[in-house]
DNA sequence: AGCACGCCGACT
DNA sequence: GTCGGCGTGCTC
């Protein structure tokens, strides 16, 4: 019989030994272990027993075969929580084809990761009289390091861990040897420091609606009978999906199980977790991607033990190490900060379904505007769709105006503000109610469009948008069609045509010059990046501190203020010439939502949309708030393009230093993907990425089209095969994205 | 993370 | 020499 050997993961928190170790198997256990076992193992040279994770099985082994230890047993519990994470580490691994170390890293995200040392500080815990004597000792006894250490601890008292290492020259051991002597004290990061809101005065449970009485009670059922297909609940804005959700949420705490409730980042605020925490109290937690490592480990580990019972986080959250899994929530699923755009590339609707299905848990998807993908699942019933079709309070929809931008050119009005909006501004002014400016900044990329008549210059065989060059010429990122920039419009024959630019900082001096008395605030990047500005200036708009905000995305996601009763929407357009396929998805979206966010008290709102493009159906069916007749029209494009949901797309990257060489790689990856899938598949490419190049490594692109995802997915298990049996893979690097969100 | 090895200054 | 503190590097 041939000697096996296991790769196995060493369950030591450290990154020196972030990778595996090769142990063979005992014959005992040749029969039995399975990738994914925790283990036993003989470690270092004390030959100390630690637990690990066996992540490979194979009969041979890189390492010198004399000098590979034996496993030396195997946890008896495959039922553990860990075994679980793994399992769905190794789904993603399969799914997305990233290396198992880094689904591992993902999935279980503390193991095999520093603690930031940094976070870690040395205090003095000696009294006077008592360092006075050790120093003496240490000075007397030649002890340097240790008394270098312990002098600048009486002057100071207390100091980073790290930054006195580095000062002082000192190393671990002259620092243990203090705390054991009880001279001085490490402390952990601060533990557990994540500020959650106080429990709020306990909020009578708001009683459901008939409609959402009626879906809870269906997905409950569903789920008696064992029908674990994911639910959707399709609502507008302020239909009340959080109470649906989260009269779920209690059902499930009911039954001793637990639940994780994904929200987008952006939305991810203070006051969105506080209604979590006033009905569901200290059992919610919630996780941001500002939390160090050993911030999240505490969380994890709190969960683990049963401590939080609720988690509210970002898509990471989903690998939150629940021992009953019984619900996952994915509020906004159509949010594309849901899919990782780093290695593993999963998507958190995807990877949630997988998990939900290996714990017998609930999904429910939510959104007011759902991605193609999952209505058009819902379509074929492998989602089940409730609709949610009345507002709570029987709020009014906004009254919506599109502004044509280019009429208002005619006119000569050259200002960024159409005279509706103008005139709407004014109004609201005047009544004492506040305004929010959005200018979609999305498709900042540079693709080209004329003032005068609206037309944006798009590729002649891909229907996305050409983007301009540095060096003046108008490319297609899917197919690498390139033509000289034009002067005039091809249309109309205007001047007027370039790529399209407005900030945010043009259009608030723009508004200090028509509207003096105004208060205006601004929030985009550049003014929420440090900690606590997207707070304050929230809250100077919630205080009616300020009569216009004025914003990019951001301000479209989050929050109800009351007395906004105008929302002015700038650039319309913008976002729907990206050169991605999903550009008219995206500005149905961005738009429907924009609009949503005016008048939803009793005070009837008012919503300016000004676009060059009032035709277009993404920006006439937003207008009308009409999701379901968007997604017919969008649907039928895709169909006919063969995009997704209604056919499946692959990207390959490739990157590398030297330009050549990642065109070279990419040429002959798709000359072998097209020896390998034969004639009638769609193979465009290779072409420049958007930015091609990016840290210093050129891309190129290759896009690849089928019907079957499977059939995607063998494929890239090929190439990637035969890309590691051949030597291109040396200076070039290269990526695989089924069913992408970004085109990049 | 923990352990061993090897360097270097002090002392029998 | 050689003892012991202390930094460094390795762990299948």
């Amino acid at each position: 019989m041939k000697p096996l050997y296991a790769e196995v993961i060493v369950d030591i928190a450290h990154a020196n030994v972030d990778r595996s170790f090769s142990y063979r198997i005992p014959a005992a256990l040749q029969e039995r272990l399975q990738i994914g076992d925790e283990v036993r193992v003989p470690f270092g040279s004390g030959n100390r027993t630690r637990s690990g994770y066996v992540v490979a099985i194979s009969d041979h082994t890189a390492f010198a075969p004399e000098a590979v230890k034996e496993i030396a047993g195997i946890a008896e519990n495959r039922e553990s929580i860990e075994h679980r994470q793994m399992e769905l580490a190794f789904w993603m691994h399969e799914h997305y084809g990233c290396t198992i170390f880094r689904a591992l890293n993902c999935v279980l995200p503390v193991k095999n990761k520093v603690r930031p040392k940094q976070k870690r500080r040395l205090l003095l815990r000696a009294d006077e009289a008592k360092a006075k004597a050790l120093l003496a000792k240490y000075r007397e006894k030649h002890m340097p390091a240790k008394a270098r250490v312990l002098q600048y601890l009486m002057e100071v008292q207390e100091a980073d861990l790290d930054v006195l290492m580095k000062e002082l020259k000192v190393s671990m051991p002259s620092v243990t040897a203090l705390v054991e002597e009880g001279a001085a004290e490490l402390s952990e990061s601060e533990v557990n420091r994540i500020t959650l809101p106080e429990r709020a005065a306990k909020q009578p449970v708001i009683s459901l609606s008939e409609e959402q009485q009626a879906a809870v009670k269906a997905i409950l059922q569903r789920r008696q009978q064992k029908d674990l297909r994911p639910s959707l609940i399709y609502g507008i804005t302020g239909s009340g999906k959080t109470e649906l959700y989260m009269e779920l949420i209690a059902r499930v705490l009911e039954e001793g199980k637990q639940a994780i409730v994904l929200i987008p980042e952006i939305a991810l605020t203070y006051q969105t977790v506080s209604r979590f925490v006033a009905r569901f109290g200290t059992q919610v937690s919630m996780l941001n991607s500002r939390m160090s490592a050993g911030e999240r480990y505490d969380q994890f580990e709190r969960a683990k033990r049963g401590a939080i019972r609720v988690m509210i986080g970002p898509r990471s959250a989903l690998f939150t190490p629940f021992p009953d899994l019984g619900l996952v929530v994915i509020d906004e699923e159509h949010e594309a900060t849901y899919k990782n755009e780093n290695q593993p590339r999963y998507h958190a609707r995807e990877t949630a379904q997988k998990l939900c299905e290996m714990c017998g848990a609930m999904l429910v998807l939510g959104s007011a505007t759902p991605s193609l993908e999952t209505f058009y699942a819902a379509e074929q019933s492998k989602v089940v769709l409730y609709r949610l079709t009345k507002r709570v309070n029987d709020a009014h929809l906004p009254e919506v105006l599109v502004a044509d931008m280019r009429k208002e050119l005619e006119r000569g009005n050259r200002t960024m503000f159409s005279d509706a909006l103008h005139t709407a501004l004014a109004e609201t002014l005047a009544r004492k109610e506040q305004a929010m400016l959005f200018i979609n900044r999305r498709g900042y990329s540079g693709f080209v469009s004329c003032r005068s008549c609206g037309t944006a210059l798009k590729c002649p065989h891909c229907d996305v948008s050409l983007s301009l060059h540095q060096d003046n010429t108008l490319r297609c990122h899917y197919c690498g069609y390139s033509v000289r920039m034009v002067q005039r419009c091809p249309v109309c024959g205007s001047g007027y045509i370039g790529a399209f630019k407005a900030g945010t900082q043009q259009i608030v001096k723009s508004l200090g010059q028509l509207f003096p008395e105004a208060k205006v605030v601004r929030m985009d990047y550049d003014t929420t990046k440090n900690k606590g500005e997207y707070e304050t200036i929230l809250k100077t708009f919630a205080d009616h501190d300020a009569d216009i905000m004025v914003g990019t995305q951001m301000i479209v996601k989050g929050h109800d203020f009351p007395k906004v009763t105008l929302m002015g929407i700038l650039a319309a357009d913008a976002s729907l010439f990206v050169p991605d396929f999903r550009a008219a998805e995206r500005s149905f979206e961005l738009l429907t939502q924009a609009a949503g966010r005016a008048g939803r008290a009793e005070r009837p709102g008012k919503v300016v949309i000004q676009t060059y493009q009032p035709e277009h159906y993404a920006v006439r069916y937003a207008a009308k708030q009409d999701y379901e007749g968007f997604y017919r029209e969008e649907m039928q494009y895709r169909r006919l393009l063969g995009y997704p949901p209604a056919s499946h797309l692959m990207v390959i990257m490739t990157a590398a230093k030297n330009q050549e060489e990642a065109k070279q790689t990419a040429e002959r990856i798709k000359t072998q993907a097209a020896a390998l899938c034969g004639g009638e598949t769609m193979i465009l490419g290779p072409s420049p990425a958007s930015i091609e190049k990016l840290k210093d490594y050129y891309r190129q692109m290759i896009y690849i089209r089928k019907q079957e995802k499977r059939a995607l997915e063998t494929l890239r298990d090929r190439i990637d095969h035969w890309l590691k049996e051949s030597e291109l893979l040396s200076n070039c690097m290269v990526q695989y994205d089924i069913d992408p969100v970004q085109l990049q």
